[in-house]
DNA sequence: AACGGATTGACAGCATGCGGACGGTCATCC
DNA sequence: GGATGACCGTCCGCATGCTGTCAATCCGTT
């Protein structure tokens, strides 16, 4: 009874690929975390009503007042079509204000309102209530190692996705902006 | 120049929550390599022309014949809903035959045809590429040690998300169909 | 100054994922 | 035997994510 030395941690080489295989794969466990980490976003959320892309794309207008379309989405690596459809749904509900400067007639920035601010005032807690409660099965040196290995994987595939994150040294984008602020 | 000991992996316990905690924090990254495992799955399987869900449900009903709608949701880990419109996908495409039994006529029990089956065989190849182009960043050691605490996060969470795994120990749901297969 | 290419916002289309609702059907309990 | 509750399929609504297209606008080059 001699076992291979080197068994893969995923992906056997048989002639079929079965269920068992899928439970075993990193595609299906990603796609199960993600849905877990939204789960867990929407229940700490659930008074704050917002999801985990309008938070973050809130804070990036924050962090970079003067934001457009284009920018956040390489801010926050998603494609340009999805932040389109986050902005009306920020100004509606009043988290945001977009401006039309003078000089280009065609851009629409965004500068966060004092709603917006408090906003997520109320939710620095919360988002760190839920990474712990994502993260607390794994013991402190486990969360360090996975951590790690995350954001390896994520910063080399970047470019593999659609939408791969482009941070910017924007200084401040409402420079761009000649009216006083 | 004494450095705290024990730096937390992401999250630290400021009072604002900027772009650069969200980069370093497990939501965010965890996101971004579920777009990145779909871009990759969707770059090898472009000329099958199938989604990563589509494949894990023909998979599960071919491992699993006469599976009904709740069961295949419960098996992919997806909610009713989104199960209820991969089957009439699958069907329109010829991958699968759905067959209401005549002893339950509220039923529609799944079957994979051949096609369904020759695409499956094709997509063997595909699979394991995919998985190794999105792994192969990390050397064999920390894909191991990173698809443990995968499982041990997914497993652990499950019952956190909407849509939990339940796997079933069918022995074949064909046996409910009282008619010659 | 005029043209062409690039950028920007907006929109449509398709697939996922979740919540909720509806009617038809079955099985069980009284 | 009839009512209740559970189950099944179906559909609608909303948000994300990606692919396109379109017109308006801007800018660099000629």
């Amino acid at each position: 009874m001699k076992q291979k030395s080197k068994k893969p941690s995923f992906n056997s080489a048989t002639a079929v690929w079965s269920l068992q295989d899928a439970y075993r794969g990193p595609g299906h466990l990603i796609r199960r975390l993600q849905q877990i980490a939204v789960a867990i976003f929407m229940d700490e959320f659930k008074n704050l009503d917002i999801t985990p892309v309008q938070h973050i794309a809130l804070v990036a207008i924050r962090d970079h007042p003067g934001l457009e379309q284009q920018t956040l989405a390489d801010l926050i690596a998603i494609d340009r079509s999805s932040a389109g459809r986050i902005f009306p749904f920020l100004e509606q509900r009043g988290l945001i204000e977009r401006i039309t400067p003078p000089n280009n007639r065609r851009a629409k920035l965004a500068f966060i309102t004092p709603a917006g601010t408090r906003l997520l005032a109320s939710g620095v807690r919360l988002i760190r209530q839920a990474e712990q409660r994502i993260m607390k099965v794994l013991n402190e040196k486990e969360q360090r190692v996975f951590m790690e290995h995350l954001r390896k994987l994520v910063n080399i595939n970047n470019t593999q996705s659609r939408a791969p994150l482009r941070m910017r040294s924007i200084k401040n984008d409402a420079d761009r902006l000649n009216v006083a602020e």
